[in-house]
DNA sequence: AATGAATGAGAATTCATTCAT
DNA sequence: GATGAATGAATTCTCATTCAT
């Protein structure tokens, strides 16, 4: 089931205009990724590509064309990744923990990839961001479902799914955008089982809750 | 105490530079905002600061420049905000509450200009990249020190302080990248409270934290 | 006798030379007409051809080719369709009423051609627009002898001949040239009819030649 | 009362307008007329202006403009001249003689124009070939009204007016379309002078009058 | 003979930056 | 200090032509 990416492509045999694509997709997403849309040329994706400047036209209308390829390629992987990941299993909470595990890991594989579409969606025409954007939130969709099947089974308090959801999501993302901070300091394990820690089990003491209500009666 | 942005003015008359660069910041951040960085061009900020283009380039020596200026201001108003808003507050979870609280909002009223910063300090040369993340970092490390506070009060877990920063800064930093999402769905003050209710008391239940025991004792 | 073009194809088969080029002729004519030569593309023509872009070039050596051939046709035209149309005709006057007629129909059939040649001409190489030239006068020669015949015969006044060739010649190309005007307001046997009426007949009354004697009086 | 062209340009001081505009127009017909409008890059245009290539896209916002700016130049010049020299004739004739003179000399003038007028108006978008087949006939209608005024007179016989005025607009652009068949052969004057006549006085003698009462009597 | 993918030169246009006034 | 006209490098995209199959 392909993605109906509504990039149309002059040349007619299916096999090349994939092969081409990728081709062309893998040199603009490390291109995008260190010069950013503006700052990389066609011709420059074209050199590395291994080809001409011109039959980047044969499989792509604009510029924009191929910036949309590459960003559907990481929200397409997120969408096909972190379902994969669960297929068989059927414990509500494990579940959780493999979808979170798993979206973290698409986005450790995709890192240049995440990081350019919180950078570069916005150069889209708002009909293809609307695209990349749905297709994202199908995976958020995905997650909140995993999520309110714990809270209906009394695994998780009665939280705001969405907000959780997000809590979620950020944590992979955050993996990937502020990798320049964190690689140095933890390793990706560590970085899931910690960050999932704090947000299932919370990170205040006995004594922490006990401050915490305190101040919450004086607030209120 | 202004911060060096080493950004140098022909003008001399010090007011007249900083009066200038506020009209040509405040144009700045909209049009960045919008358009972004690339989409922008210098006569359009011109227009919108009510000064000829030429005149600009008395108070800046390049476009990167306005941008950094204008990213400066954002991150400024992170490092003066925060800790503005915690000057007489000495309970270690309350300054930690404050703290977070203080960091939405400023996300809150800088909104675009916080998405500016993730969209497009990429587009800044190296050394002023550095700048900036820097000050970023001054930030953060003020949160890890109300952290490492609550910590060694024994009001929060002995967690990965790094981390758990990273966490409080990723839930405000959430509220502007994601503001199209939550918007319709949330106020500003409910995000604060069940972001932060989240990481500090968790959510699971006592089910589901008897559950996660036995899925951490499997996967050991 | 074919006509001598110049237009060399890779090709050996002369028949099978003979139909693709008619075909590519045809369409560019078409194409041409309504796009002009640089807002057509080789490609156009090929897809209104029925064939693929590379078998152009086996048949022709490069664009301007097409163009020579398209031109060729009509100039081709004009040579052929004229003299036909005076086979067994002897009488002097009727000839040249004859010849005026046939070329106002021949125009009239190329319309697309006729006012493509005026436009597109420039297009060619030098030496071809010559070609081009040289045969366009053969056909304009053939209509000075049929007015020289007239002169002779003393059934027209001793006019410049040459003149008055390029005047008939200018009424014939009119009609295509300025087909968007006459369209509507007259058929084309009137547009023949009363054209050759007034250059043969004049248009001044006893009135009007007087008064035209007098100014050319005092003119000189 | 200058003509609306529909041109805008960037640059405020309306003198300079005019005489960056001169530069660019006057640049741009010679190169248009020897080239042809595809031919000729902007660039080219620019050196031959002796200005920057940028600067042109300050008078004019593309290449179509200064196409649309040349051919009004020529049908403005039209619409211009010939009243002005039938300024204080009242004699219908001398009208009708002076019109067509002048109509023949402004094409003398503007050669190269009013060939271009006839190669290129093709290439502009359609609303703004409107425009210039709008002044156009307005001129033409002029010389109606000229006609007209000799035919009431009872100087002209009652003759299809617009048919003539054609003949008359043909007389004049032919000068420029024929002219390299033309120039060695005859004068301006001459030309002028013969055309007329022919138009005028017809060129049938008594007998070629006799027999083509007589071929139209067959024919009815 | 025929196809159509591939090449690469070239053209219009934009815009950061400079400079004369 | 301020203006805005002028520059020219750089970029996207097109298309005639070639070439492997």
């Amino acid at each position: 089931m392909d993605t109906e990416t509504g990039v149309t492509s002059l040349v007619e045999d299916p096999e090349l205009v994939v092969r081409r694509r990728r081709q062309i997709v893998t040199a603009a997403t490390e291109l995008f990724s260190s010069r950013g849309f503006y700052g990389t040329t066609m011709k420059d994706i074209a050199r590395l590509a291994g080809i001409s400047a011109g039959l980047i036209y044969q499989y792509v209308r604009e510029k924009e064309d191929v910036l949309l390829l590459v960003l559907l390629e990481v929200v397409e992987g997120y969408a096909q990744q972190i379902p994969r990941a669960l297929e068989g299993v059927t414990d509500p909470l494990e579940r959780l923990l493999k979808a979170v595990d798993a979206y973290c890991r698409v986005v450790d594989r995709h890192r240049a990839g995440t990081v350019l579409a919180y950078r570069s969606t916005k150069s889209l025409s708002p009909p293809r961001r609307e695209l990349i954007k749905a297709r994202e939130l199908e995976t958020n969709a995905f997650i909140t479902a995993v999520i309110a099947e714990c809270v209906e089974r009394g695994l998780l308090r009665r939280v705001n799914v969405d907000l959780l959801t997000y809590q979620f999501v950020l944590i992979a993302h955050g993996w990937a955008l502020k990798g320049w901070y964190f690689k140095s300091r933890l390793s990706l394990n560590e970085y899931i089982r910690d960050s999932i820690d704090a947000v299932l089990n919370g990170t205040l003491t006995a004594a922490g809750e006990q401050r915490h209500r305190e101040l919450g009666a004086v607030a209120s």
